[in-house]
Parts: structure tokens; C-alpha cells; sequence
DNA sequence: TCCCAGGGAGGAT
DNA sequence: ATCCTCCATGGG
């Protein structure tokens, strides 16, 4: 079969695409749903299987945030077949195309502070995650540690544990691994070899609950969220943060929004006049005050906080 | 050397 | 309910 077979590429017009678009912003925005695509350039590259079938591609934007489309080129492996229609909706599922950005801009025009992001942060989506257990993983791993770290372990992971792809084109590529390979490791070795320090532990033991049919993550899926909150809680290395980052960016759950350290503090110093609240009364005032939009609104308030485009609001400690 | 990074668990108040 | 402290690891 020649390589040539076995390359796609294929467009995702503009029409095809709900409002606007900012490519790099949204896949640099620190979404924990998966690794960080790989940049070069204003392209990115991911890996990934689709439908059993390893596929690399190749994402550019063309045209302006207002009115982009999407260049997609790849290639495929163990396969002739043609996924671009698969993956086409693949990608537009992931990077929330379907999203209508222009109605939520235009619902919250008159909150005075998360419309201060929209400004900048114009055409940023919220990417969802492909698989389930990718983004429990991902989540955890997440956990007091900075974007940069938690990504070097994953893909350390995925070195380790991780199928590995040659595709016809010659490169290498490692898959993400499955709960199958990592249920029997020793967490000594894998925080050996991915430096993910003492989330190895409960990596490994989610991955053994997911083998050994304990934890179904699909039915966690279809749960209402605070049934699906209830249930991962029981979940080592989950609490209230990771819970809603798996709901949000793995399960897209729109209503979840995640309360990390940059969200607490914007959000106690904008929404509540600097007075401190809890995180737990910080996400509930999220999740009533935006709906199913809190997870975007969550996305926004990090992205512009955690940036610094905001003035300096350290003073709250 | 200390502090921080998209926190969680266990314990003391 | 809220407030410690510790937990690995690497960057600043």
C-alpha cells in the first residue's frame, strides 16, 4: 500500500464553524482534557485512535478569528480506509466548533467583570476530551502542578505505557495508554519514570477500577451532575477540583467549573468584593450564576487571570 | 533557600 | 464547617 493512500487532508469551512475562532489561544489555554497538542508554528499535531484506527493530524487555521476555517492534514495507520468524514467531526466535537460563542458573548455583555475577558480571549473554545479515561487521568495528574509538568508526565506515560504507532511516513508515535496497561504496574516505577511524584498512586489504582469494571466511566457520563460529583469524590486523588475538570474537558459537562487557585482568587476578588469564600461556594456561585455556560465562563476568568491580563490582584491571600 | 504550580487527604480546632 | 500540614517534582 503506498503512503500516499494512507494521506488525508481536508478543510473545515468557515460555515462550519459557529461564531468566532482563536486556534492557538484555545489549544494553549491549559484545558486538562488531554495533552497539550504539539505546536509548530500556528500548526498542531495530535495522535490519536479513531474508531480503532491510529491517526496523526495536523491542524492550521486559516483566516481571521471572525471568520476562520480549518486546514486538516494526516495520516493514518493499519488502514486504507477513509476517515476524513470521521475525523472531521473528530475535530470538531474537540475543539467545540459547534459552540455558539457569539450567543454567549452576547448573554453575558452586561457582567461586568467576565466581559472584561471577552475582548482578548475572542474565538477561545473549550476543548472536550476523546477519551474518557485519557481525561480522568490527565485531570489527576493536573492536581498541584503547573501545565508544563503535568504534560511532561503524560508523555512520559505515554512513552512508557503507551501503544506505540509507526506510521507510514516513518515517524514514531506513542498512543495514550490503556487502564489495561498501567492496572499492573508498580506506582514506584511509574513515578519513577514519568516524575508525576505521588499522583502515581492513585493513578494506578483508578486504572485498576476501570479494568476491573468498578468504575464505568461512560455510566458517570450519562449521570446527573452532582450523582457524578458524589461518585468520583469516592475516587482517590479526586476531589472537587479534578471531579470537575473530568466533567468538564473529559465528559462535557457544561455546567461544571473547575475552582482552582487563579479561579478562587479572581472570582473572590471581582464577584465577592475581595471577601474570601470557600471553593466550594465559589464553583456553586459559578455553576448558578453562568448554567451551562459555566464551564466556558470558568475558562475565560482562568485564561485572563492566570495570564496577567488583568491588574495585579495578588491581594488577596 | 524559599515559593509556587489549574489540589487532595487526614487530622485538629 | 474551616484551618493546618504533608504530599513529589521541577521552575523561577
Amino acid at each position: 500500500m503506498p503512503t500516499e493512500s494512507r494521506c488525508f487532508s481536508f478543510e473545515i469551512p468557515h460555515e462550519e464553524v459557529k461564531g468566532p475562532l482563536n486556534l492557538i489561544e484555545t489549544v494553549l489555554s491549559g484545558q486538562t482534557a488531554e495533552p497539550e497538542w504539539l505546536r509548530d508554528d500556528v500548526s498542531f499535531t495530535n495522535v490519536e485512535m479513531l474508531s480503532g484506527i491510529p491517526v496523526k493530524y495536523t491542524v492550521t487555521q486559516i483566516g481571521n478569528k471572525s471568520k476562520a476555517s480549518l486546514r486538516v492534514r494526516g495520516i493514518t495507520a493499519n488502514s486504507s480506509n477513509d476517515i476524513s468524514a470521521d475525523l472531521k467531526s473528530r475535530v470538531s466535537r474537540t475543539l467545540g466548533l459547534h459552540d455558539d460563542l457569539n450567543s454567549f458573548y452576547n448573554e453575558f455583555a452586561d457582567d461586568e467583570v467576565l466581559s472584561l475577558t471577552f475582548k482578548n480571549l475572542r474565538g477561545l473554545r473549550l476543548m472536550r476530551g476523546a477519551n474518557l479515561f485519557e481525561g480522568l487521568i490527565c485531570s489527576i495528574l493536573s492536581q498541584n502542578n503547573s501545565v508544563r509538568l503535568w504534560n511532561r508526565s503524560a508523555r512520559l506515560m505515554m512513552k512508557h505505557y503507551g501503544q506505540k504507532v509507526i506510521f507510514p511516513d516513518g515517524s514514531q508515535e506513542f498512543i495514550f495508554p490503556r487502564p489495561e496497561a498501567l492496572a499492573n504496574v508498580n506506582p514506584r516505577s511509574l513515578r519513577s519514570n514519568t516524575s508525576m511524584g505521588y499522583r502515581a498512586k492513585p493513578v494506578v489504582t483508578i486504572s485498576r477500577l476501570v479494568v476491573n469494571g468498578d468504575l464505568n466511566l461512560r455510566k458517570v457520563k450519562t449521570l446527573p451532575y452532582e450523582d457524578a460529583v458524589d461518585l468520583l469524590l469516592e475516587l482517590p486523588g479526586v476531589g472537587p477540583k479534578v471531579a470537575d475538570c473530568f466533567l468538564l474537558y473529559g465528559a462535557e459537562c457544561l455546567e461544571a467549573a473547575p475552582v482552582d487557585i487563579w479561579i478562587h482568587r479572581i472570582v473572590s476578588k471581582l464577584y465577592f468584593g475581595g471577601k474570601k469564600v470557600s471553593r466550594l461556594t465559589t464553583a456553586r456561585f459559578l455553576r448558578e450564576r453562568f448554567q451551562n455556560w459555566a464551564g466556558y465562563a470558568q475558562l475565560y476568568l482562568f485564561d485572563y487571570a492566570r495570564t496577567g491580563k488583568i491588574p495585579r490582584f495578588a491581594s488577596v491571600s
